[in-house]
DNA sequence: ACCTGGTTTGTAACCGGTTACATGACCCAG
DNA sequence: CTGGGTCATGTAACCGGTTACAAACCAGGT
């Protein structure tokens, strides 16, 4: 026996089916006597609506459709749980896609979600902008976060990558740090790229120099840098990660040569993911969820059918000074 | 002008709607010339099938809901990643709903996934077991993760936490020590209730006190309870906590009150998160992914018409011993 | 020329909701 | 007693796909 319908619900309450919706839908015009009919004939067969349908015919499915990277650790959580806050809040649900490769499949996967979400929260810093702009379909509302340039005009939340550099760069020189390391992040990622190249310009400015080399964002890579760098014999006071799991690696990789954080090598990361407060590392401090939160808003405004500046929004993070670089900050 | 649809397609090609659909679903029987007809006209208007409609008529959504409490750090990542990985090499996505209060509020939820997935996960320590039975929509297959009985007799994947604690209360009292506090995880949270339960019948096994102290799984909640302790000016050797993030609280509630760990205090967690490594907790390693892997294989397997055993399956999880409680561990 | 069998194609019903519009009941004023 | 207004209810079309079934078509065989 199939789940019951909202037909069969009016068959046993001797209703249309019209009724039975509008007192489903807790419309006023609706006399006590059917109400009661329906709502016993509701709980009688267990019925429960069926959510596609509603959609079908309203053409609205209270989901956003969130297309990311198949990220790891406490970015992916912290993202997610800050578009989950807010989606909830709103009566909205969150349609999962984890795309882990190119940019076909990216594609795919927001196709995919035509017809199943009201609208899309894009996270595609591996994608170039004319990829992006051909695997939005056409008429979804979608919110970019941290995508180069303005792909199809969407609107877009973006980290400052540049002024948070900066900060670091700043730090490390008024340290007196002469020789230092950029480990980058992933070939190809927009973030990774605008770090690197926004710190050489920072440190070039203030003339010191700078020597990078290339990570992936994964903790390994990191760690294999600095190994690398150790056994080649270079001389460095200074190491800035892409990201807070490098720079985890590259301390790690320190730790073990017995190379003294920070009084011959500084370390810094960014992200701020929870793991770096425990490790005193020094970082750019990026709250994650609320860069989650903000595309999900602004996304539900547009849904609202308010009006979107369209522009790029910009979330200029903060350094957060802890013991890899600042020894009186040992003690947490 | 609206998206376009399948009759679109089907006016701009000259063809009926039945044939668009067959091009669309790659069936063998049409003609080279109304295939070509059709790939055309659907590039020229850009159409993208409605999966909502598609869903409907086809009863199959190739969507898993996942229904979870409003979990914190990696815990949630962990097994999001896990089903993630697991759904997407099978072609389906994931329906998230983040559960944040009560019974009433978990059984909506589910509701509300009625005809938008095709099978549930369920991830529900904090519900009893009629509340899920009877959230739990009649018809939908489902799979529960943690939880307590056999709720209306859904198959389930469940972690052995007597195992773990079994292990943590052995190697505790081969290390000679015998004065060991418990922390609790949040009240009325299954694995809170069997950890604690568990750990004290060990623990009384093996002629040994143990005090338990009320947690909620938080970090401050372990930096609390410890604080208190220490206050309160109790003695203890060891601190066995109900997760890892209680345990880290409690190891920063230490260092502040100068105890050394492990020489004057052992330190123990549970789930081995990420983190553990990296402050080298000794803990019972969850292999969290690989639970949400398992129970949406199973879920999968069954929505595949696959015979079900309908049982419970247990992990078993592992002691990690590293330096809160080793020091020749210390190293890393 | 006609029948047969196989292939390609189109029509229309269906999935399970919502809702515009028509209908009928009822009440009150004129 | 009739006409007009209000209100509850029902009928049927619609959302955008899929597909059973029937019709049309095209050979090949006799």
């Amino acid at each position: 026996m199939a789940d019951a319908t909202i037909r069969d619900v009016a068959r046993r309450a001797q209703v249309s089916v019209a009724s039975v919706s509008r007192v489903l839908n807790r419309l006023e015009n609706v006399s006590e006597e059917t109400r009661n009919r329906v709502t016993d004939a509701v709980r009688e067969l267990g019925y429960v609506p069926h959510a596609g349908a509603r959609s079908l015919s309203l053409a609205k499915t209270n989901a956003i459709g969130v297309v990311l990277p198949d990220f790891h650790g406490e970015f992916f959580s912290e993202i997610v749980r800050g578009m989950d806050r807010e989606a909830s809040r709103h009566g909205y649900m969150l349609l999962l896609s984890n795309v882990h490769a190119g940019s076909e499949q990216s594609a795919n996967a927001m196709r995919a979600m035509r017809g199943r979400v009201d609208g899309l929260v894009i996270l595609a810093p591996h994608l170039t902008e004319e990829e992006l702009a051909d695997a939005v379909p056409a008429r979804t509302p979608a919110v970019l976060i941290n995508t180069r340039g303005v792909a199809g005009g969407h609107p877009g939340v973006r980290l400052d990558n540049a002024a948070g550099v900066e900060a670091v760069a700043d730090h490390l020189v008024s340290l007196g740090r002469k020789r230092i390391i950029h480990i980058a992040g992933a070939a190809g990622n927009i973030d990774a790229i605008e770090r690197a190249d926004a710190f050489k310009a920072a440190l070039e400015k203030r003339g010191v120099a700078v020597e990078i080399v290339q990570g992936d964002f994964t903790e390994e890579s990191g760690e294999a840098a600095i190994d690398a760098l150790l056994k080649s014999g270079r001389k460095f006071d200074a190491v800035f990660a892409g990201n807070d799991m490098m720079a985890s690696g590259a301390l790690q990789a320190l730790n073990r040569a017995g190379v003294r954080v920070p009084d011959e090598v500084a370390v810094v990361g960014f992200d701020d993911i929870p793991l770096a407060r425990h490790i005193g590392l020094t970082t750019v401090q990026v709250h994650i969820a609320e860069l989650g939160e903000r595309a999900l808003d602004r996304l539900l405004a547009i849904l609202a059918g308010e009006e979107d500046s369209g522009g790029q929004e910009l979330h200029k993070p903060e350094l957060v000074i802890r013991s890899t670089t600042d020894p009186k900050a040992r003690s947490r």
